[in-house]
DNA sequence: CAGTATCCTGCTTGATACTG
DNA sequence: CAGTATCAAGCAGGATACTG
C-alpha cells in the first residue's frame, strides 16, 4: 500500500505525535474521519458523493489506511450488487476529539475570510 | 510563498478544520513548534541542529509559513553577527495543547514500535 | 456497487551554493 | 549567523478505464 506520510530519520518517527500525524494526515483523512464520524454508517460511493471531487483511488486508498490503522471498520455484506459499509472503530471514535479541538481552534483563530460553522464543512 | 497545502474546491476551504490543518500540516511544522514551544525562545541556527536532517530551505520557508500565519513571532537584532529569536505567539501558543492531545493519542493507541514519552520527540 | 490498474502531473521537500 | 537562490527529485494525489 502507499504510503501518505514521508520518512524522517528514526528519531521522529517514534514520537507518539508523529504516530498521530500520521493518521491524521493526508489531503483528505480529516474530512473522511468527520464524514463517517457525522454519519455514523456509510456506503462507500455515499462517501464519494459528499467528498464529490475526490478520485476513486484516492478514497479507496485513504480508506484502506485507515482501516489498516485500525481507525474504520469496514463491512462487507455479500450481495449483488455489493455493498460495503463504514464506520468508526473505537480507536477512531477517539480521535474526534482531536478534530473537534482543531475544529474549535480554527474557528476561533481564522484570520480572513468567511468559516462555516454549522459542523457541514460542506455546502457553501 | 510557497503553500504547504493544495486546494479542494472552495467547499472545504471554508471549514475551521481546513484552516487548523493548513498551519499544522508539513512535514515538519508541528515538530518546530513543539520545539519552540519547549525552548520558549529559540535562535535559527540552534533549531536547525535540533531538527539535523532539516534542510536550510525547508526550516526558512516553513518558519515563514508559521510567521505569516502569525503563530510564531520571528525578533530580529541588530548586530554584527546578526541574531533572530523565535518564539510562539498568543496564537502559537493556543496551539499546543492540541499537539499535546495528539501526543496523548498517539502514546495511548500505537499499535507497535516503541515509543518515547519523554516529550522530546528526539534522541533515539 | 465498490472497487483495482495504469499512467501521469505538480507540488513539497531537499542538496548545494551563494550572500547581507 | 541567518538566511536566499537555483536546481532537482520523489511522492501524494488525480484522470481514466477496466472488473468481480
Amino acid at each position: 500500500m502507499e504510503k501518505t506520510v514521508q520518512n524522517f530519520g528514526d528519531k521522529y518517527e517514534k514520537c507518539p505525535m508523529y504516530y498521530t500525524m500520521s493518521i491524521l494526515e493526508g489531503k483528505w483523512k480529516w474530512i473522511i474521519l468527520w464524514e463517517i464520524s457525522r454519519a455514523g454508517v456509510i456506503r462507500y460511493n455515499r462517501l464519494r458523493e459528499l467528498l464529490k471531487p475526490i478520485a476513486h483511488k484516492t478514497l479507496s486508498q485513504q480508506l484502506k489506511e485507515l482501516e489498516s490503522n485500525n481507525i474504520i471498520h469496514r463491512e462487507q455484506y455479500n450481495e449483488v450488487p455489493p455493498k460495503v459499509e463504514y464506520s468508526l472503530t473505537k480507536e477512531g471514535e477517539s480521535v474526534i476529539p482531536i478534530l473537534s479541538l482543531m475544529y474549535q481552534w480554527g474557528k476561533e483563530h481564522r484570520l480572513e475570510g468567511e468559516v462555516l460553522d454549522d459542523g457541514s464543512c460542506m455546502n457553501a
